[in-house]
DNA sequence: TGTACATCAGTGAACGCGCGTTCACTGATGTAC
DNA sequence: TGTACATCAGTGAACGCGCGTTCACTGATGTAC
Protein backbone atom coordinates (compact mmCIF):
# COMPACT_ATOMS: atom_id res chain seq x y z
CA UNK A 1 0.00 0.00 0.00
CA UNK A 2 2.79 2.47 1.01
CA UNK A 3 5.04 1.85 -2.67
CA UNK A 4 2.18 2.33 -4.87
CA UNK A 5 0.59 5.26 -3.14
CA UNK A 6 4.54 7.26 -2.40
CA UNK A 7 4.92 6.55 -6.64
CA UNK A 8 1.22 8.04 -7.33
CA UNK A 9 2.33 11.19 -5.17
CA UNK A 10 6.06 11.00 -7.31
CA UNK A 11 3.95 10.99 -10.64
CA UNK A 12 1.77 13.72 -9.29
CA UNK A 13 4.28 15.75 -8.32
CA UNK A 14 6.31 15.25 -11.78
CA UNK A 15 3.24 16.78 -13.26
CA UNK A 16 3.58 19.90 -11.41
CA UNK A 17 6.64 20.43 -12.19
CA UNK A 18 6.82 19.35 -15.61
CA UNK A 19 3.83 22.36 -16.05
CA UNK A 20 5.75 24.83 -14.13
CA UNK A 21 8.36 23.77 -16.23
CA UNK A 22 6.50 24.18 -19.50
CA UNK A 23 4.47 27.82 -18.56
CA UNK A 24 8.33 28.96 -18.19
CA UNK A 25 8.32 29.53 -21.90
CA UNK A 26 4.75 30.68 -23.13
CA UNK A 27 2.26 31.25 -19.93
CA UNK A 28 0.60 28.40 -17.74
CA UNK A 29 -2.95 29.58 -20.16
CA UNK A 30 -1.09 27.74 -23.39
CA UNK A 31 -0.24 24.98 -21.51
CA UNK A 32 -2.20 21.89 -22.59
CA UNK A 33 -3.01 18.56 -20.88
CA UNK A 34 -1.28 16.23 -23.59
CA UNK A 35 2.46 18.63 -23.81
CA UNK A 36 2.21 18.42 -19.45
CA UNK A 37 1.87 14.63 -20.09
CA UNK A 38 4.57 14.24 -22.56
CA UNK A 39 7.07 16.67 -20.85
CA UNK A 40 6.48 14.59 -17.29
CA UNK A 41 6.73 11.38 -19.42
CA UNK A 42 3.36 9.93 -19.44
CA UNK A 43 0.42 9.00 -21.66
CA UNK A 44 -1.79 11.65 -22.15
CA UNK A 45 -4.82 9.86 -20.67
CA UNK A 46 -2.51 8.76 -17.38
CA UNK A 47 -3.13 13.13 -16.43
CA UNK A 48 -6.55 11.99 -15.34
CA UNK A 49 -5.48 9.31 -12.66
CA UNK A 50 -4.12 12.55 -10.84
CA UNK A 51 -6.35 15.77 -11.48
CA UNK A 52 -9.89 16.69 -13.34
CA UNK A 53 -8.89 18.67 -15.67
CA UNK A 54 -6.38 21.55 -16.33
CA UNK A 55 -7.94 23.84 -13.79
CA UNK A 56 -7.90 21.26 -11.36
CA UNK A 57 -3.84 20.81 -11.88
CA UNK A 58 -4.20 24.91 -11.62
CA UNK A 59 -5.38 25.61 -8.81
CA UNK A 60 -2.87 22.85 -7.30
CA UNK A 61 -0.27 24.56 -8.53
CA UNK A 62 -1.60 28.40 -7.06
CA UNK A 63 -0.94 26.72 -3.80
CA UNK A 64 2.16 25.30 -4.00
CA UNK A 65 3.49 28.30 -5.37
CA UNK A 66 2.14 30.77 -2.64
CA UNK A 67 3.12 28.25 0.30
CA UNK A 68 6.92 28.55 -1.16
CA UNK A 69 6.77 32.17 -1.38
CA UNK A 70 5.18 32.94 1.79
CA UNK A 71 7.74 31.18 3.22
CA UNK A 72 10.56 32.79 1.82
CA UNK A 73 9.67 36.22 2.83
CA UNK A 74 8.77 35.04 6.44
CA UNK A 75 12.17 33.93 6.88
CA UNK A 76 13.50 37.08 5.61
CA UNK A 77 11.69 38.95 8.00
CA UNK A 78 12.78 36.56 11.15
CA UNK A 79 16.45 36.96 9.85
CA UNK A 80 16.32 40.76 10.06
CA UNK A 81 13.99 41.02 13.51
CA UNK A 82 17.09 39.17 14.92
CA UNK A 83 19.88 40.68 13.23
CA UNK A 84 18.39 43.91 13.33
CA UNK A 85 21.14 45.65 11.09
CA UNK A 86 18.71 46.32 7.71
CA UNK A 87 15.33 47.22 7.09
CA UNK A 88 12.64 44.45 7.24
CA UNK A 89 10.82 46.63 4.94
CA UNK A 90 13.56 46.47 2.42
CA UNK A 91 14.67 42.94 2.99
CA UNK A 92 11.00 41.36 2.59
CA UNK A 93 10.74 43.29 -0.51
CA UNK A 94 14.29 42.28 -1.76
CA UNK A 95 13.54 38.72 -1.10
CA UNK A 96 9.90 39.20 -2.61
CA UNK A 97 11.48 40.61 -5.33
CA UNK A 98 14.17 37.97 -5.73
CA UNK A 99 11.70 35.53 -6.24
CA UNK A 100 9.70 37.70 -8.35
CA UNK A 101 13.19 37.62 -10.78
CA UNK A 102 14.70 34.21 -10.53
CA UNK A 103 11.06 32.36 -10.77
CA UNK A 104 9.14 34.81 -12.48
CA UNK A 105 6.82 32.26 -14.23
CA UNK A 106 5.65 31.06 -10.54
CA UNK A 107 5.01 34.63 -9.88
CA UNK A 108 3.14 34.96 -12.65
CA UNK A 109 1.13 32.32 -12.10
CA UNK A 110 -0.03 33.87 -8.39
CA UNK A 111 -1.10 37.02 -10.68
CA UNK A 112 -3.91 35.35 -12.12
CA UNK A 113 -2.33 34.28 -15.78
CA UNK A 114 -3.26 31.20 -15.43
CA UNK A 115 -5.94 28.42 -16.40
CA UNK A 116 -8.27 31.13 -18.68
CA UNK A 117 -8.36 32.67 -15.37
CA UNK A 118 -11.94 31.23 -14.32
CA UNK A 119 -13.86 32.47 -11.00
CA UNK A 120 -12.60 29.85 -9.30
CA UNK A 121 -8.95 30.72 -9.88
CA UNK A 122 -9.33 34.06 -9.35
CA UNK A 123 -10.51 32.88 -5.76
CA UNK A 124 -7.15 30.84 -5.26
CA UNK A 125 -5.29 33.45 -6.12
CA UNK A 126 -6.91 36.43 -3.79
CA UNK A 127 -6.50 33.67 -0.78
CA UNK A 128 -2.96 33.25 -1.42
CA UNK A 129 -2.82 37.10 -1.26
CA UNK A 130 -4.45 37.41 1.74
CA UNK A 131 -2.48 34.96 3.62
CA UNK A 132 0.44 37.54 2.67
CA UNK A 133 -1.55 40.43 4.12
CA UNK A 134 -2.05 38.07 7.11
CA UNK A 135 1.40 37.99 7.69
CA UNK A 136 2.39 40.91 7.50
CA UNK A 137 -0.56 42.15 9.72
CA UNK A 138 0.97 40.50 12.36
CA UNK A 139 4.36 41.54 11.88
CA UNK A 140 3.19 45.53 11.60
CA UNK A 141 1.34 44.81 14.86
CA UNK A 142 4.37 43.39 16.94
CA UNK A 143 6.60 46.32 15.28
CA UNK A 144 4.49 48.66 16.25
CA UNK A 145 4.72 47.62 19.90
CA UNK A 146 7.96 46.88 19.54
CA UNK A 147 8.92 50.32 18.66
CA UNK A 148 6.65 52.13 20.04
CA UNK A 149 4.86 53.56 17.23
CA UNK A 150 1.08 53.01 17.44
CA UNK A 151 -0.57 52.03 14.06
CA UNK A 152 -3.96 52.10 12.92
CA UNK A 153 -5.88 50.97 9.86
CA UNK A 154 -3.07 47.90 10.23
CA UNK A 155 -5.23 45.67 7.98
CA UNK A 156 -6.08 47.81 5.07
CA UNK A 157 -2.36 49.42 5.49
CA UNK A 158 -1.24 46.07 5.17
CA UNK A 159 -3.21 45.29 2.18
CA UNK A 160 -2.51 48.29 0.10
CA UNK A 161 1.14 47.25 0.78
CA UNK A 162 0.64 43.96 -0.40
CA UNK A 163 -0.81 45.08 -3.44
CA UNK A 164 1.59 47.38 -4.46
CA UNK A 165 4.64 44.73 -3.66
CA UNK A 166 2.55 42.23 -5.95
CA UNK A 167 1.84 44.25 -8.90
CA UNK A 168 4.05 46.34 -9.16
CA UNK A 169 6.50 43.74 -8.33
CA UNK A 170 5.12 42.16 -11.59
CA UNK A 171 6.41 44.59 -13.92
CA UNK A 172 10.24 43.60 -13.00
CA UNK A 173 9.70 40.58 -15.20
CA UNK A 174 10.53 42.15 -18.24
CA UNK A 175 13.09 44.26 -17.31
CA UNK A 176 16.84 44.92 -17.50
CA UNK A 177 18.38 44.26 -14.16
CA UNK A 178 19.62 48.03 -14.02
CA UNK A 179 16.12 48.97 -14.16
CA UNK A 180 15.26 46.29 -11.65
CA UNK A 181 16.81 47.87 -9.27
CA UNK A 182 14.91 51.35 -9.38
CA UNK A 183 11.73 49.59 -9.39
CA UNK A 184 12.89 48.04 -6.24
CA UNK A 185 13.64 51.51 -4.84
CA UNK A 186 10.21 52.67 -5.79
CA UNK A 187 8.02 49.87 -4.30
CA UNK A 188 10.47 50.43 -0.62
CA UNK A 189 9.37 54.06 -0.76
CA UNK A 190 5.84 53.31 -1.83
CA UNK A 191 5.17 51.04 0.92
CA UNK A 192 7.10 53.35 3.38
CA UNK A 193 4.46 56.34 2.12
CA UNK A 194 1.91 53.98 3.55
CA UNK A 195 3.27 53.23 7.03
CA UNK A 196 4.04 56.41 7.38
CA UNK A 197 0.24 57.22 6.67
CA UNK A 198 -1.11 54.68 8.58
CA UNK A 199 1.51 56.26 11.56
CA UNK A 200 0.29 59.80 11.18
CA UNK A 201 -3.31 58.80 11.44
CA UNK A 202 -3.02 56.99 14.53
CA UNK A 203 -1.23 59.62 15.75
CA UNK A 204 -4.20 61.67 14.98
CA UNK A 205 -2.09 64.11 12.85
CA UNK A 206 -3.70 66.03 10.36
CA UNK A 207 -2.23 68.17 7.00
CA UNK A 208 -1.48 71.55 7.83
CA UNK A 209 -3.05 75.14 7.17
CA UNK A 210 -6.61 76.50 5.98
CA UNK A 211 -7.82 73.24 7.03
CA UNK A 212 -10.86 71.79 8.87
CA UNK A 213 -12.56 68.90 5.82
CA UNK A 214 -10.96 65.60 5.11
CA UNK A 215 -9.79 64.79 1.86
CA UNK B 1 -11.44 56.44 -52.54
CA UNK B 2 -13.25 57.52 -48.61
CA UNK B 3 -16.50 55.22 -49.15
CA UNK B 4 -14.27 52.08 -49.69
CA UNK B 5 -11.94 53.22 -46.67
CA UNK B 6 -14.38 54.40 -44.26
CA UNK B 7 -16.04 50.58 -45.24
CA UNK B 8 -12.92 49.08 -43.85
CA UNK B 9 -12.80 51.36 -40.94
CA UNK B 10 -16.25 50.06 -39.92
CA UNK B 11 -15.61 46.26 -40.55
CA UNK B 12 -11.95 46.19 -38.21
CA UNK B 13 -14.26 47.80 -35.49
CA UNK B 14 -16.62 45.37 -36.00
CA UNK B 15 -13.90 42.74 -35.19
CA UNK B 16 -12.91 44.81 -31.99
CA UNK B 17 -16.40 44.95 -30.85
CA UNK B 18 -16.71 41.27 -31.38
CA UNK B 19 -14.10 40.61 -29.93
CA UNK B 20 -15.01 43.01 -26.66
CA UNK B 21 -18.61 40.81 -26.87
CA UNK B 22 -16.91 37.25 -27.02
CA UNK B 23 -14.58 37.62 -24.48
CA UNK B 24 -17.45 38.52 -21.22
CA UNK B 25 -17.99 34.92 -21.48
CA UNK B 26 -14.76 33.19 -21.09
CA UNK B 27 -12.07 35.76 -21.13
CA UNK B 28 -9.72 37.25 -23.75
CA UNK B 29 -7.13 34.64 -23.60
CA UNK B 30 -9.69 32.06 -24.72
CA UNK B 31 -10.72 33.94 -27.71
CA UNK B 32 -9.81 32.25 -31.04
CA UNK B 33 -9.83 34.08 -33.93
CA UNK B 34 -12.31 32.15 -35.92
CA UNK B 35 -14.38 32.63 -33.10
CA UNK B 36 -14.56 36.34 -33.69
CA UNK B 37 -15.06 36.61 -37.37
CA UNK B 38 -18.43 34.61 -37.13
CA UNK B 39 -19.37 36.93 -34.18
CA UNK B 40 -18.68 39.92 -36.72
CA UNK B 41 -20.19 38.27 -40.01
CA UNK B 42 -16.83 37.62 -41.54
CA UNK B 43 -15.07 34.67 -42.81
CA UNK B 44 -12.32 33.56 -41.27
CA UNK B 45 -10.29 34.48 -43.66
CA UNK B 46 -11.22 38.00 -43.53
CA UNK B 47 -9.83 38.91 -40.21
CA UNK B 48 -6.18 39.09 -41.69
CA UNK B 49 -7.48 42.22 -43.91
CA UNK B 50 -7.44 44.19 -40.49
CA UNK B 51 -4.98 42.72 -38.26
CA UNK B 52 -2.07 40.54 -38.49
CA UNK B 53 -2.76 37.90 -36.10
CA UNK B 54 -5.22 37.73 -32.69
CA UNK B 55 -2.25 39.71 -30.39
CA UNK B 56 -2.27 42.39 -32.86
CA UNK B 57 -5.87 42.95 -32.23
CA UNK B 58 -5.88 42.25 -28.41
CA UNK B 59 -3.03 45.69 -28.44
CA UNK B 60 -5.46 47.55 -30.38
CA UNK B 61 -8.58 46.53 -27.70
CA UNK B 62 -6.14 47.33 -24.47
CA UNK B 63 -5.50 51.14 -26.55
CA UNK B 64 -8.77 51.12 -26.95
CA UNK B 65 -9.94 50.29 -23.52
CA UNK B 66 -8.01 52.11 -21.55
CA UNK B 67 -8.72 55.52 -23.67
CA UNK B 68 -11.69 55.03 -22.35
CA UNK B 69 -11.41 54.25 -19.03
CA UNK B 70 -9.15 57.30 -18.59
CA UNK B 71 -11.70 59.60 -19.97
CA UNK B 72 -14.71 58.67 -17.73
CA UNK B 73 -12.52 59.01 -14.47
CA UNK B 74 -10.91 61.95 -15.78
CA UNK B 75 -14.58 63.74 -16.15
CA UNK B 76 -16.06 62.10 -12.60
CA UNK B 77 -12.63 64.22 -11.38
CA UNK B 78 -13.64 67.53 -13.20
CA UNK B 79 -17.13 67.00 -11.76
CA UNK B 80 -16.70 67.23 -8.36
CA UNK B 81 -13.53 70.06 -8.73
CA UNK B 82 -16.41 72.18 -9.96
CA UNK B 83 -19.12 71.07 -7.61
CA UNK B 84 -16.99 70.62 -4.49
CA UNK B 85 -19.96 69.09 -2.77
CA UNK B 86 -18.02 65.58 -2.85
CA UNK B 87 -14.72 64.25 -1.82
CA UNK B 88 -12.70 63.75 -5.26
CA UNK B 89 -11.15 60.65 -4.26
CA UNK B 90 -14.61 58.80 -3.73
CA UNK B 91 -15.89 59.93 -6.69
CA UNK B 92 -13.01 59.21 -9.09
CA UNK B 93 -12.92 55.27 -7.01
CA UNK B 94 -16.70 54.66 -7.24
CA UNK B 95 -16.59 56.16 -11.13
CA UNK B 96 -13.68 53.41 -11.39
CA UNK B 97 -15.10 50.86 -9.41
CA UNK B 98 -18.29 51.03 -11.77
CA UNK B 99 -16.28 50.86 -14.77
CA UNK B 100 -15.33 47.56 -13.44
CA UNK B 101 -18.45 46.39 -12.80
CA UNK B 102 -20.24 47.13 -15.46
CA UNK B 103 -17.13 46.24 -18.18
CA UNK B 104 -15.63 43.74 -16.29
CA UNK B 105 -14.32 42.21 -19.15
CA UNK B 106 -13.09 45.15 -20.61
CA UNK B 107 -10.97 45.96 -17.12
CA UNK B 108 -9.94 42.50 -17.28
CA UNK B 109 -8.51 43.16 -20.42
CA UNK B 110 -6.64 45.64 -18.87
CA UNK B 111 -5.34 43.68 -15.56
CA UNK B 112 -3.05 41.43 -18.22
CA UNK B 113 -5.58 38.65 -18.65
CA UNK B 114 -5.03 38.84 -22.60
CA UNK B 115 -3.54 37.23 -25.62
CA UNK B 116 -1.12 34.25 -24.00
CA UNK B 117 0.23 37.62 -21.88
CA UNK B 118 3.25 37.97 -24.30
CA UNK B 119 5.88 40.82 -22.99
CA UNK B 120 4.57 43.22 -25.97
CA UNK B 121 0.92 42.84 -24.45
CA UNK B 122 2.43 43.63 -20.63
CA UNK B 123 4.33 46.33 -21.90
CA UNK B 124 1.04 47.80 -23.62
CA UNK B 125 -0.80 47.81 -20.04
CA UNK B 126 1.71 49.02 -18.04
CA UNK B 127 1.56 52.12 -20.39
CA UNK B 128 -2.07 52.29 -19.86
CA UNK B 129 -1.56 52.67 -16.23
CA UNK B 130 1.07 54.68 -16.34
CA UNK B 131 -1.50 56.68 -18.21
CA UNK B 132 -3.31 56.89 -15.07
CA UNK B 133 -0.47 57.53 -13.09
CA UNK B 134 -0.02 60.75 -15.08
CA UNK B 135 -3.68 62.34 -14.79
CA UNK B 136 -3.30 61.18 -10.81
CA UNK B 137 -0.33 63.07 -10.47
CA UNK B 138 -1.13 66.26 -12.46
CA UNK B 139 -4.27 66.11 -9.83
CA UNK B 140 -2.99 65.40 -6.56
CA UNK B 141 -0.45 68.46 -7.18
CA UNK B 142 -3.30 70.84 -8.70
CA UNK B 143 -5.19 69.92 -5.55
CA UNK B 144 -2.27 70.44 -3.16
CA UNK B 145 -1.72 73.72 -4.32
CA UNK B 146 -5.20 74.82 -4.40
CA UNK B 147 -5.67 73.48 -0.51
CA UNK B 148 -2.61 74.59 0.55
CA UNK B 149 -1.70 71.12 1.85
CA UNK B 150 2.17 70.29 0.46
CA UNK B 151 2.92 67.04 -0.68
CA UNK B 152 5.72 65.04 -1.53
CA UNK B 153 6.80 62.03 -3.65
CA UNK B 154 3.81 62.72 -5.80
CA UNK B 155 4.62 60.22 -8.31
CA UNK B 156 4.98 57.52 -6.01
CA UNK B 157 2.17 58.09 -4.15
CA UNK B 158 0.24 58.06 -7.01
CA UNK B 159 1.57 54.91 -8.48
CA UNK B 160 0.84 53.21 -5.53
CA UNK B 161 -3.05 54.65 -5.69
CA UNK B 162 -3.59 53.74 -8.99
CA UNK B 163 -1.98 49.87 -7.89
CA UNK B 164 -4.43 49.34 -5.22
CA UNK B 165 -7.13 50.44 -6.92
CA UNK B 166 -6.40 48.73 -10.36
CA UNK B 167 -5.36 45.23 -8.52
CA UNK B 168 -8.40 45.36 -5.24
CA UNK B 169 -10.89 46.76 -8.06
CA UNK B 170 -10.00 43.44 -10.07
CA UNK B 171 -11.55 41.47 -7.07
CA UNK B 172 -15.15 43.46 -7.37
CA UNK B 173 -15.54 41.03 -10.57
CA UNK B 174 -16.87 38.08 -9.06
CA UNK B 175 -18.05 39.67 -5.56
CA UNK B 176 -22.02 39.97 -4.99
CA UNK B 177 -23.18 43.77 -4.36
CA UNK B 178 -23.13 44.21 -1.20
CA UNK B 179 -19.59 43.17 -0.31
CA UNK B 180 -18.65 45.28 -3.47
CA UNK B 181 -19.59 48.50 -1.53
CA UNK B 182 -17.67 47.37 1.46
CA UNK B 183 -14.54 46.53 -0.85
CA UNK B 184 -15.15 50.31 -2.06
CA UNK B 185 -15.15 51.57 1.00
CA UNK B 186 -11.77 49.81 1.90
CA UNK B 187 -9.68 50.98 -1.81
CA UNK B 188 -10.28 54.25 -0.71
CA UNK B 189 -9.72 54.18 3.22
CA UNK B 190 -6.36 53.02 1.65
CA UNK B 191 -5.87 55.27 -0.91
CA UNK B 192 -6.71 57.85 1.86
CA UNK B 193 -3.73 55.77 4.03
CA UNK B 194 -1.73 56.63 1.03
CA UNK B 195 -2.87 60.08 0.48
CA UNK B 196 -1.81 61.10 4.11
CA UNK B 197 1.30 59.15 4.43
CA UNK B 198 2.52 61.57 1.24
CA UNK B 199 1.44 64.71 3.20
CA UNK B 200 2.84 63.81 6.74
CA UNK B 201 6.41 63.19 4.68
CA UNK B 202 5.68 66.53 3.04
CA UNK B 203 5.44 68.22 6.63
CA UNK B 204 7.95 66.37 8.10
CA UNK B 205 5.99 64.69 10.37
CA UNK B 206 8.10 61.66 12.34
CA UNK B 207 6.27 59.19 13.80
CA UNK B 208 7.35 60.15 18.09
CA UNK B 209 10.03 58.02 19.75
CA UNK B 210 9.44 56.29 22.82
CA UNK B 211 5.92 58.04 23.50
CA UNK B 212 5.64 61.27 25.82
CA UNK B 213 1.77 61.93 26.15
CA UNK B 214 -1.26 59.79 26.76
CA UNK B 215 -3.99 60.75 24.04
C1' DT C 1 -18.62 61.99 -69.87
C1' DG C 2 -17.36 56.97 -70.95
C1' DT C 3 -14.01 53.35 -71.13
C1' DA C 4 -10.22 50.34 -69.70
C1' DC C 5 -7.58 48.97 -66.06
C1' DA C 6 -5.91 48.58 -61.06
C1' DT C 7 -6.85 47.98 -56.39
C1' DC C 8 -8.30 45.48 -52.65
C1' DA C 9 -11.98 43.93 -48.91
C1' DG C 10 -14.16 39.88 -48.48
C1' DT C 11 -14.58 34.72 -49.73
C1' DG C 12 -14.85 29.37 -49.73
C1' DA C 13 -12.29 25.29 -50.11
C1' DA C 14 -8.76 22.91 -48.35
C1' DC C 15 -4.63 21.69 -45.50
C1' DG C 16 -2.45 19.54 -41.57
C1' DC C 17 -2.30 19.78 -36.57
C1' DG C 18 -2.81 19.34 -31.67
C1' DC C 19 -6.40 19.21 -28.73
C1' DG C 20 -9.45 16.77 -24.77
C1' DT C 21 -11.67 12.68 -23.91
C1' DT C 22 -13.47 7.58 -24.22
C1' DC C 23 -12.46 3.00 -23.89
C1' DA C 24 -10.93 -1.55 -23.00
C1' DC C 25 -6.50 -3.23 -21.74
C1' DT C 26 -2.21 -4.71 -18.85
C1' DG C 27 0.44 -5.85 -15.21
C1' DA C 28 2.35 -4.67 -10.85
C1' DT C 29 1.04 -4.09 -6.05
C1' DG C 30 -1.99 -4.96 -2.14
C1' DT C 31 -5.23 -7.92 0.52
C1' DA C 32 -7.75 -11.94 2.55
C1' DC C 33 -7.36 -16.26 4.18
C1' DT D 1 4.07 -18.99 4.05
C1' DG D 2 1.43 -19.56 -0.56
C1' DT D 3 -2.62 -18.84 -3.32
C1' DA D 4 -6.55 -16.54 -5.38
C1' DC D 5 -8.57 -12.40 -6.13
C1' DA D 6 -9.13 -7.15 -6.15
C1' DT D 7 -7.36 -2.76 -6.95
C1' DC D 8 -5.70 0.71 -9.70
C1' DA D 9 -1.69 3.61 -12.04
C1' DG D 10 -0.41 3.77 -16.50
C1' DT D 11 -1.40 2.72 -21.63
C1' DG D 12 -2.32 2.96 -26.88
C1' DA D 13 -5.73 3.39 -30.29
C1' DA D 14 -9.23 5.97 -31.80
C1' DC D 15 -12.77 9.72 -32.03
C1' DG D 16 -14.45 14.13 -33.63
C1' DC D 17 -13.40 19.03 -33.34
C1' DG D 18 -11.93 23.72 -33.91
C1' DC D 19 -7.89 25.79 -34.81
C1' DG D 20 -4.61 29.11 -37.85
C1' DT D 21 -3.21 29.69 -42.33
C1' DT D 22 -2.67 29.28 -47.70
C1' DC D 23 -4.53 30.07 -51.92
C1' DA D 24 -6.77 31.52 -56.01
C1' DC D 25 -11.09 33.81 -56.67
C1' DT D 26 -14.80 37.63 -57.14
C1' DG D 27 -16.77 41.81 -57.66
C1' DA D 28 -17.34 46.39 -56.09
C1' DT D 29 -14.88 50.75 -55.79
C1' DG D 30 -11.31 53.92 -57.36
C1' DT D 31 -8.30 55.93 -60.97
C1' DA D 32 -6.31 57.55 -65.46
C1' DC D 33 -7.27 59.41 -69.60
Amino acid sequence: MAAQARQKETTRQALLDAALRLSADRGFSALSLRAIAKEAGLAPTSFYRHFENLDDLGLALVDEVGLSLRRLVRQARRRTQSSETASVTRLSIETFMEFAETKSHLFRLLLGEGAGSTPDFRKAIGREIQHFTDDLVEDLEREAEAKQRPIIHTRLAAEAMVTVAFNLGAGAIDLPPDERLKLVERIIAEVRIIMRGAEAMAAGWEPGPPSQEPD
